[in-house]
DNA sequence: CAGAATCCAACGGGATACTG
DNA sequence: CAGTATCCCGTTGGATTCTG
């Protein structure tokens, strides 16, 4: 059995950490990703449910996202027309990493955002 | 007990990813805080480290996450003068977080770099 | 060694108006 | 409804040079 380097072992992290903030850059792919992996929804749905995101940023995230084969983009015929967004069963693999950031985040509201941002 | 409303639920979700988005922002803070997770550096280590980074964008991601408490600055005397950076406890609740970025990233090394994107 | 300063390019991201 | 098209600004971030 082969020790592995303690140095290189960092390295590799770093490396694999670098891929996922390139896959994930922005304010708001990560929040996207979450949103869809606790249900589908639509275009609509989204831009109530993502807090603050503007129409703009989200057809080009989700296109991203699209592109990388994290969530799926389905049509549907209704009139007017509805699109619906679905997370892919590879993108379904970082529902854990969403919710542990997620996690944090409420862990650590008050010393995050501090004394002010909140009535 | 009470039933928390599932939209309530994925509200607050996404309200703590963007704190913790925000506190992360840009490419390189989860690196930097990853390496501090795994033993305190020196300034010039962590150029060497975290893959890529500008001593212009090192200074100034560190100077932001100590001001944010999630790293300590320390100056030793030696000469010439070296500064060693270390994670603070609040920092180091971020090691799992970190932790399973660099997993998911390991994970999927692959399907990112892919060979050309998956025909 | 550990940065600060300067310059500059590129991108992120908001607001608004428009389309099928 | 689900976008697209512009416009425009602030920030990010790289390269380089300078300093204690």
């Amino acid at each position: 059995m082969n020790h592995i380097n303690p140095v290189k072992e960092c390295s590799q992290k770093i490396i694999a950490i670098h891929d996922v903030m390139d896959l994930l850059n922005g304010k708001w792919k990560v929040a996207i990703i979450a949103c869809l992996c606790f249900e589908k929804m639509r275009y609509s749905e989204l831009l109530k449910t993502v807090n603050g995101i503007s129409g703009r940023m989200l057809s080009r995230d989700l296109k991203e996202l699209e592109m990388n084969h994290l969530i799926k983009r389905k049509v549907l015929d209704t009139k007017p027309i509805t699109v619906e967004y679905e997370i892919t069963d590879y993108g379904a693999t970082l529902k854990n990493l969403t919710a542990v950031i997620a996690e944090w985040g409420l862990n650590h509201r008050d010393r995050i955002k501090g004394t002010v941002t909140l009535p």
